[in-house]
DNA sequence: TTGAAAGCGCTAACAG
DNA sequence: CTGTTAGCGCTTTCAA
């Protein structure tokens, strides 16, 4: 049988108040006392129900992390420091992969709901968005981390996706590149890739073309599709540059573009985003735009954090600084 | 304030204990009562408190994920796996990095305690197995995921690493390779790996050198830090193909003969073992062992949840077939 | 078919 | 400084 704190009671001839005060470290007590009490949890092997604790309102000390997919390296990254830094603070993480699935969607947030999550961290993308508000009003602190929808009134730490979008093209631009295409999601921060992409280039008279931008899902395949369908129109102003949304697009590219015999960066430039471990796995290395995952991941937690011990609402919006990381491939 | 059985149960004009029921499907009662429980729970949008029902001796319906580095490729994709199949039974999975560091090691599994999860599932390896043979004391379930430690017996899911250590040499082989180098861990599974390369090897009459095995930690750098180990003798005996104990180190030695300026796979053949998305990545693509993931992670939940249900030990060993992928290193 | 009531293990007033 | 006790929200006999 698991021995409880009723038994270290017996076993030290306290109440188990007193137990509970010294684990907790909490109220006073004589020395002496508090010294018994540990020696016999230590000699019993003692291990409190955080179950039975939270069940008196102490809260679970665990956090819900909703991503896209955990097997894509962005968010494994992102997930480690997550789970890193919640650790420090004594949080452990439930992580659930959505598939932009809005079933899934329903289906974990419920039951994070009823194991009674601490709170939520929601990163990247949300498709039923009316989820987050419903949890939102039920009082469940969230944090949404590179992921901004300004219809949803919480914490948010961003990176800056317009100067992401800015310096991308502004480093093409600087390489000689004129006439180039841009592969982007569906979401809120390509188009603010892409808006900054579009200034940086506007802003140095090179004419912006919506037909220069192609819109898919992020994964290699679809970035190869991507890279044929820009170069199947075999007229002769064909792009000499590529800005890929993300790195997993980016690859697409690169194969699609090696199978053509293409020589990177001379016949075609490629530039990424998120500096995922893939960016240094190609050859040439993958030139892209970095997050910065650790500090964005420790503000997340920070933020989650406080909200739940201050037990009310905050809404702070926390933007990070791209960076651009040059390899080979531009 | 958060609504209870007790609210729903004198809303519906019943007792909790009729709620309960009905929330479980378990007892009888006239379909009408049912029938209006229901429907005094779904207009009330009641969410039973699974931590109040864990504490009754339901369990959390939480799993612990013990891995080496979450944001590995290898790793990750095995989360979410587990995850998917896990969530298919109603259980959750926490994740826990433990970057080899036998301290973490103790932290994590003493918190997942105290947390009351049902079952541990360790993959790939752990330092302090001590560890792991007082939480199989205590009682609670365990399965261990490609990880094989002979001392401790719990149900295991493996891929037959000799076998794939055995096919990697093989092939090298029949591409006419003679002087290989191999690239491992210090981990019992690499052990098995160079056992099947060395008695493939051997079977085809060439002489296994102990000094063409080379130790090291899994991490792209290592795996280049190796490679020019490798090259650095400057004696003509060089190599001509070198099989890496994991994609990783596959992926460090494509990096390090690149630099060089050799021609893989003319100058130099390279396999990898995982078959992670990394693998995919690389020009050329990587040859590489592959493990059915999937599949694994499907037996290990089943495994595990199927011990938890049970409530007693359950010990079996299910080995999966390696596959070759054939890509463009070799 | 339904309900009363005793826990599950811990915490937090409150009293002594 | 320490203990008594009433919950936290749910499940589960056992009676009725």
């Amino acid at each position: 049988m698991k021995v409880t704190i009723y038994e270290v009671a017996k076993e030290a001839g306290v109440s188990t108040a007193t137990v509970s005060k010294v684990i907790n470290n909490t109220g006073n007590m004589r020395e002496e006392t508090r010294k018994r009490v540990l020696s016999v949890i230590k000699e019993m092997n003692y291990q409190p129900n955080l179950v039975a604790s939270a069940l008196t309102g102490k809260g679970t000390q665990t956090l819900g992390l909703l991503v896209p997919d955990i097997s894509n390296p962005f968010f494994s990254a992102m997930a480690r420091q997550i789970e890193d830094y919640a650790d420090a603070q004594g949080m452990s993480v439930i992580m659930c992969s959505m598939d932009g699935n809005i079933e899934k969607e329903r289906k974990y947030i419920e039951l994070l709901r009823r194991k009674q999550v601490d709170g939520f961290i929601i990163a990247s993308s949300f498709q039923d968005t009316n989820l987050l508000k419903d949890i939102i009003n039920q009082g469940f602190p969230i944090v949404m981390l590179a992921y901004d929808d300004s219809t949803i009134e919480v914490s948010k730490v961003t990176i800056d996706d317009f100067k992401g979008g800015y310096e991308a093209a502004s480093h093409l631009y600087a390489k000689g590149h004129r006439n180039m295409a841009i592969i982007a999601e569906h979401t809120n921060s390509s188009n603010l890739r892409i808006y900054g992409y579009r200034v940086a280039l506007e802003g140095r008279g090179i004419e912006f073309l919506d037909e220069n931008v192609y819109r898919t899902t992020a994964s290699i395949d679809n970035g190869k599709a991507s890279f044929d369908e820009i170069f199947q129109k075999e007229n002769e102003g064909s792009p000499t540059a590529i800005f890929a949304c993300n790195d997993l697009l980016a690859i697409g590219v690169i194969q699609g573009a090696t199978e053509r015999g293409m020589n990177i960066p001379g016949d075609l430039a490629i530039i990424g985003f998120d500096n995922t471990i893939l960016a240094t796995t190609t050859v040439p290395g993958l030139t892209t735009i970095s997050q910065p995952i650790a500090e964005m991941a420790e503000k997340t937690v920070e933020l989650i954090i406080t909200e739940i011990k201050q037990k009310k609402k905050v809404v702070k919006r926390v933007l990070f600084n791209p960076e651009l990381i040059s390899r080979g491939t531009t």
